[in-house]
RNA sequence: GCCCCCGUAGCUCAGUGGAUAGAGCAGCUGCCUUCUAAGCAGUUGGUCGCACGUUCGAAUCGUGCCGGGGGCACCA
């Protein structure tokens, strides 16, 4: 039994309660869902709910009288082994050990579908993440957001979602003719201008660009600004492709600023934020009246000298996406952009959707590292980077994906590279991943003795032992985990969730033994065993998978 | 000055109003002739920054302080 089938039996109690005329509650002061928690204490039994807590004002009456006239209906329930009223009246329950353990046989049955709920279907979301300049490599605030961005993802498709994932490439502006400056000096062998870029990979660039046209330092300085910075352009943002593809993040779309304002996006963005009325003209610039909405001061779409400004690319951009039908749009930022979020959501505003729908702003905050006792400081601008790809060459894609989706994104960072890079149990992947690869060996060594996984011939009851018992609490939260995450925006739950069924495993996997030893005969609790064994290894699989982390056979 | 985030064990951090606040690491002690010891068991460690409030109940919600980080451009 899931906890979701004892919510809704435990709601159909409720029903009966009132029909009886045993309890008296307004019918709209009804509870929707019963909330089912698992107790921290295993004397509290399998499972509690304060149902009777929060009827007590509604029915008038003390909550542990609510809660024993419950606990005779629920008592009968043939999947309920027992039921106590506690402390200020909440009902614990202890299930039927084969009711529990059903629970085994759903999750292998369900396989990779065990885990995907419903809760987000038929929302369309678009979540962009990273959209760095095409200026340099990837650095490791770009990295947390290529892991949380991707996990977030794979969490909100799992419930349900409909998700695109945008990269937003800021191809336009002072900072790219910047790069092209910087490229063109050290093609020339010259000093990098001083508000250029100096890190070593602008000469390797310089050299490599050179190296397929030599003709381009023949060109007047202007014009070399122009070429390099395209060369330069194209290199790098297939460098960031490769590497994120190897970091195993891919996007759907792939939207280059330039774009908006060569496919007319910027005019219908700015038609519609003028249809809608907030746009207005003064010192010869035009403005977005974002103040209407929250926003600080008001902000400059069009320059008076006739540019656009990077605002109203945000704006034309944001117009362009709900445009393409998306109901939520999800943008991941970094703690430095939290300016942002007042005005996005003033853009959402002044296009006439209500940002509390349309628009969510995910901060987050900066990454710190440590290399040996010293911060390490990040500036692309000063080549001072440890970059994606160095993250990846020193401890391994799953290591990385799985340490920067391990905690809330508002929460800040602090990763210490000395550790990562040693690879031992300090990281928690490895624990994860061992349970699975554990589980995988002892299925192995199982079907060489001849026992297979057999839903038919399983026998839940034969469940009993503690550590059994909490296994299955564990795996049957596993739903509600994913729907939470999403719901929550916050992937980190699953890596959590996992460490938490992880443990659990270990646990029992000391405690009971699985296969028959030297010449045991088989008997059906090690079937049984087996059973909950492939039920843990497919919850582990799922998670990682949630996670984009790998989840091997062996380790 | 205004806005956002954070403050929980020696360290790094979990904890969407519930019961006795948790994990990993660090320290100490045990457990491999048997399914992977990358594991398990035990032990040490807390004014949940401070104060007031909201209620049956607050680490969690509200207000005010204290401390740390970040942001406030006709920049990108």
């Amino acid at each position: 039994m899931t906890p979701a089938e004892l919510s809704s039996a435990l709601a159909s109690v409720l029903d009966a309660a009132l029909a009886s005329g045993e309890l008296d509650v307004p019918p709209d002061k009804k509870p929707t869902t019963i909330v089912v928690e698992r107790p921290r204490s295993a004397e509290h039994g399998d499972y509690a709910t304060n149902v009777a807590l929060q009827l007590a004002k509604v029915a008038g009456r003390p909550p542990r009288e609510i809660a024993s006239v419950l606990a005779q209906r629920v008592a009968e329930l043939p999947e309920v082994a027992s039921v106590d009223v506690a402390g200020p009246g909440f009902l614990n329950i202890t299930l039927e050990a084969a009711a529990q353990g059903e629970l085994a046989r759903s999750i292998v049955r369900a396989g990779e579908g065990f885990g995907r709920v419903d809760t987000m279907t038929g929302q369309r979301v678009n979540l962009e993440f990273i959209s760095a300049n095409p200026n340099g490599p990837l650095h490791l605030g770009h990295t947390r957001w290529a892991a949380v961005g991707d996990a977030m993802a794979r969490v909100l498709e799992a419930a349900g979602a409909d998700v695109v994932r945008e990269f937003y490439i800021n191809d336009r502006g002072v900072q790219m003719d910047r790069f092209g400056a910087s490229l063109r000096e050290a093609a020339n062998g010259r000093p990098a201008p001083e508000d250029g870029y100096h890190g070593g990979y602008i000469t390797d660039l310089a050299v490599a660009i050179i190296g397929e046209h030599p003709d381009y330092l023949e060109l007047p300085d202007d014009e070399q600004l122009v070429v390099f910075r395209e060369a330069g352009y194209a290199r790098q943002l297939k460098q960031q492709q490769d590497v994120l593809s190897l970091f195993r993040t891919t996007f759907d779309v792939w939207y280059s600023e330039r774009s908006l304002h060569e496919s007319g996006a910027v005019e219908r963005g700015l038609a519609r934020l003028r249809d809608e009325g907030h746009v207005f003209e003064s010192d010869r610039a035009i403005w977005l009246r974002t103040t209407d909405f929250d926003d600080d001061k008001d902000r400059v779409l069009v320059k008076s000298d006739g540019e656009t400004t990077y605002f109203a690319s945000d704006a034309a951009y944001y117009v362009d996406k709900r445009a393409r039908g998306f109901d939520i749009n999800i943008y991941l930022l970094g703690a430095d952009h939290h300016g942002y979020v007042n005005r996005l959501r003033a853009i959402a505003a002044c296009a006439g959707d209500d940002p509390d729908v349309s628009i969510e702003v995910l901060i987050g905050q900066l990454v710190k590292m440590y290399r040996g006792g010293e911060e390490v400081r990040l500036s692309k601008r000063k080549g001072d980077i440890v970059s994606l790809e160095d993250l990846v060459d020193e401890v391994g894609v799953d290591a990385a994906r799985y340490t920067l989706c391990r905690y809330p994104v508002d929460s800040p960072l602090t990763l210490d590279l000395d550790l990562l890079v040693k690879q031992t149990n300090d990281n928690p992947v490895f624990y994860v991943q061992y349970a699975h690869a554990r589980i995988s060996s002892l299925l192995r060594n199982g079907s060489e003795l001849g026992l297979t996984v057999d839903l038919d011939a399983f026998d839940p009851a034969l469940l009993t032992h503690d550590r059994e018992g909490d296994l299955l609490g564990i795996l049957g939260e596993f739903p509600r985990v994913v729907a939470s995450a999403a719901e929550l925006r916050e992937p980190h739950r699953v890596a959590r969730f996992l460490e938490e069924l992880a443990t659990a495993y270990h646990k029992f996997y000391d405690a009971c033994r699985v296969l028959p030893r030297g010449d045991e005969e088989p008997t059906s609790t090690h079937s049984a065993r087996l059973v909950l064994c492939a039920a843990t290894r497919q919850v582990l699989a799922n998670g990682l998978g949630l996670l984009g982390v790998s989840s091997p056979e062996r380790m």
